[in-house]
DNA sequence: CATAACGCGGACTATAATGATCCGCGTTAT
DNA sequence: ATAACGCGGATCATTATAGTCCGCGTTATG
C-alpha cells in the first residue's frame, strides 16, 4: 500500500480531461469508463475534490463535473490533501514518555515539545509537501500536451459525440 | 496507516540507546522492555538492521545487538529503508494505457517513458528521500543529549545494573 | 555438561485501510 | 414521466501492519 493511492492517480488523471473540456461539464460515469477503471470507485473520489473546491459539480441530467478554478490555481498538493485527508507521512506513537526509567511518570524534559525524530520525519514530511505544491494541473498538461499528437484531441471529442449516440440509440 | 510505520520509529529510538551504549551489546529484550514496547515485534525489527549493515549482532547469553557503524555514516534514509524495504510513496497503475479512445491498443507516445503525472510524485518522493538522507542517527544524538539532563545517563546505567541483578535473583 | 539467555525465522492472528460494489434518494433536462 | 445525473451509506474482498508464539541453533556461565 502506499502512501498516494490509487484514488489521486485516478482523481489527476480525470482533471486533466477536465482541463481540456471547459464548455458542458463530464460525468464521473464517462469519465471513468473513457479511462477504463471502475465508476463506483470514481463516484466515490470526485465529492471529495468537490469539497475541496477543485471540481464543481451540476446536478440533473447532462450533469457532471467542471473544474473550479483555473489549472494554475489547482496544486497537485490540493488534490492530495483533498483525496488522502491529510493523513500524517509518520504517525509517531510517542514512545519517549514509556521509558522504564521513568517509571509510568516522565519528566517535563522527555515530553516537552517534538521528539527529535518525529521532528526529522516531520522536515521530511515538509519537503515531500512542498514539491508537491510547486506543482499544478497546469504544469502538468502542458507536459502532457507535449507529448499528444494534435490530432488526438479530435479523436477524443469523436468518442464523446460516439458515447452520446450510443445512449440514444439505446434508448430507442 | 502512515507511509513511515511504527517499526521504524521503534528502530530508530532503540539505535539512539546503542550510539550511547558503545561497550556491551543491548538485547532486543532490554530494549524493549526498556521503552515499553512489544519485544516479539522488536525481535523482528532488528534483523533487517542487521541485514542492511546498520547493526551487527552477537548470538549467546550475553549476545545482542551493537552499531556496525558510526552514528554519522547511519543516515535516517537507511534506517527507513531497512525496515520499510524501499517502498514507494505512490503506486503507478498505469491507467494511461487505458484510455477507451485507444481501443486496447495504446499508441507509442502514450505509454513511452513515465507519466507527467507519475513524474510530480517521483520529485516529491525524491525531495522526502534528500531529507531524510541529510540526517544522521549522530546528529538526531546530538539534540537529545542537549535536552537531556547530564544525570539521566547515571540512571540509566544504574536501570541496566538492576535488571542484570534481577536476572540472576530470579534464577536463584 | 546442563542451563538459560541470546538471535533467527516461520507460522499465525487481529485489526485497519484500501479498492471496489450496490442501493436508494433527490435533482433536473428531455 | 423518464432516465441520466450527483450524493451518501452499507457492504465486501484484499492487503498491510502490528503483534504473538514456537522451535531451532548458538554461546556464556555455573
Ligand atoms: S516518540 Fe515518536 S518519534 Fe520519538
Ligand atoms: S498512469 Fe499512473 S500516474 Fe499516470
Amino acid at each position: 500500500m502506499a502512501h498516494i493511492t490509487a484514488g489521486v492517480e485516478y482523481a489527476l488523471h480525470c482533471l486533466l480531461w477536465l482541463v481540456d473540456s471547459p464548455g458542458a461539464p463530464l460525468s464521473s460515469r464517462d469519465l471513468a469508463d473513457f479511462q477504463g477503471i471502475s465508476p463506483s470507485f470514481l463516484a466515490k473520489v470526485f465529492p471529495k475534490l468537490e469539497k475541496a473546491g477543485i471540481v464543481a459539480s451540476s446536478e440533473g441530467v447532462r450533469g457532471g463535473y467542471r473544474l473550479a478554478k483555473r489549472p494554475e490555481a489547482i496544486s497537485v498538493l490540493a488534490v492530495v490533501d483533498a483525496i488522502e485527508g491529510e493523513k500524517p507521512l509518520f504517525d509517531c506513537q510517542e514512545i519517549r514518555g514509556r521509558c522504564a526509567a521513568f517509571g509510568g511518570r516522565p519528566p517535563a524534559w522527555a515530553t516537552k515539545g517534538v521528539c527529535a525524530i518525529h521532528a526529522v520525519m516531520l522536515r521530511a514530511e515538509k519537503a515531500m509537501r512542498d514539491s508537491l505544491e510547486s506543482q499544478t494541473l497546469a504544469d502538468i498538461a502542458g507536459t502532457l500536451e507535449r507529448k499528444m499528437p494534435p490530432e488526438f484531441s479530435e479523436e477524443v471529442r469523436r468518442w464523446v459525440e460516439e458515447r452520446t449516440e450510443a445512449r440514444i440509440r439505446g434508448k430507442a
